[in-house]
DNA sequence: ATACAATATGACCGTTTGGTCACAGCAATC
DNA sequence: GATTGCTGTGACCAAACGGTCATATTGTAT
């Protein structure tokens, strides 16, 4: 984490020192990022910032706290209508990411390269932040969805909720390219995206087929095929 | 491409340099290599290492061809019985891609860094190649899947292309660590993966998950909810 | 005004990077 | 033996890397 230097310092420079290393890590995550670029950047001698952080490691932790601070204040702001079910919570969750994607681009693109440097690596995953998105949170969020008999019982939480987690992850950028022009209107919230036709018909398709595979009964299903 | 002067090799040396380059690129991913690396892996002067590359991205789009030849020979093996079925289709793909991560952990994990370095960057895809687990495959898959009246037409095929493509590439690692002390057995060829019980019945889980998403009419799933 | 601590600075360090190139070795042709 | 063309080599390059540190500047307490 930073140091106390770097707290105590004005506003203005410590953002664009903040500004500068969103910039760099949103481009090049952080194993491709560079020193000598975030110090360019901020406009400030190297020495000044190793005043500031341990390394680059330090600054990049520091942003993604910035960016899922960020993101929790925006989910704050979209409140969830109806929470309860298990299921409107994961469309509002998808919302959630959507927005934060459209409104906070650079943020959100440093917090896949989080997930996935991170997926990447054979290292052992860290456990101990119950992190929305993160790899227990969803296996919590099962588990709770059982309890609540939204979701079957069959269910092998630990394989779903990596499935999750991957769909969480890699579609939201998916879905973004596919609002094409509507987007903006989302981005600047002239358009409330729970109201929204285009975003709500296509989460109501990738919820259909989340929901349909969480929720029932293999044998029932297998009664009612479609065909 | 290699050049000529690459292809002209003999046999162990080329097996040589190969090998050195996929040692590299499974660790750290085409941005974290290093040429040096490469270079002093493959006991060869550096000379001539551009004597037979023209740099890192030609030797990674080697190694890569190598790793997707490989897996298509292991796929030869595996033959399926039953393909017509696209879910049965499906359930092969992933079994397929276990056995490769176990027999080939290394050229899996180039191929897992390939899609993901891929999906990190905003680039646009390449599309010209109908590859195995690219962006194309699951959607033609898909469409597929509607004409034989396994998928439901309601369906919004790029969407679950994507969820398919995600869940692809993520879960296969998933899968091998649930798989415990009994990857062994399949690893040497040992125990067929078609009869593992654990396979099974963790694809039972995974297959029944996405089958239940993609075969029916939302509005039949709603009728017949588990609860 | 003086003293002392906190902060800011960029020249500088050794190392590593991707890439080149003049030269050496070697086999085949004349 | 001389000539030619292909292959192999590692010293060498400029640039960039992460990181340090003596020094300069500023802030604060006396």
């Amino acid at each position: 984490m930073p140091t106390k230097t770097f707290l105590k310092l004005s506003e203005n420079k410590r953002a664009q020192i903040e500004n500068a290393a969103i910039h760099e890590f949103a481009q090049n995550g952080l194993h491709g990022a560079s020193v000598n670029a975030l110090v360019e950047g901020s406009g400030i001698a190297k020495g000044s910032y190793y005043q500031y952080f341990s390394g680059m490691d330090d600054v990049f932790q520091h942003v993604l706290s910035i960016a899922r601070q960020k993101k929790l204040a925006l989910a704050n702001e979209l409140s969830s209508s109806d929470a309860r079910e298990i299921f409107a919570y994961l469309r509002w969750l998808f919302q959630v990411e959507i927005l934060f994607e459209l409104r906070e681009p650079e943020l959100s693109s440093i917090e896949h390269h989080a997930f996935l440097e991170n997926v990447n690596s054979r290292a052992p995953r860290d456990e101990n932040a119950p992190l929305i998105g993160g790899p227990s949170f969803f296996n919590e969020f099962l588990a709770q969805g059982i309890l609540a008999d939204d979701v079957a019982t069959w269910v092998d939480t630990k394989l779903a909720a990596h499935l999750l987690g991957a769909a969480y992850h890699l579609m939201t950028r998916q879905l973004i390219v596919r609002l094409g022009d509507s987007a903006d209107a989302l981005r600047s919230g002239k358009t409330d995206i729970r109201e929204d036709p285009l975003t709500q018909s296509m989460l109501d398709n990738l919820m259909d087929l989340l929901e349909a595979g969480l929720a029932r009964e293999p044998a029932i299903r297998k009664d009612f095929y479609s065909k």
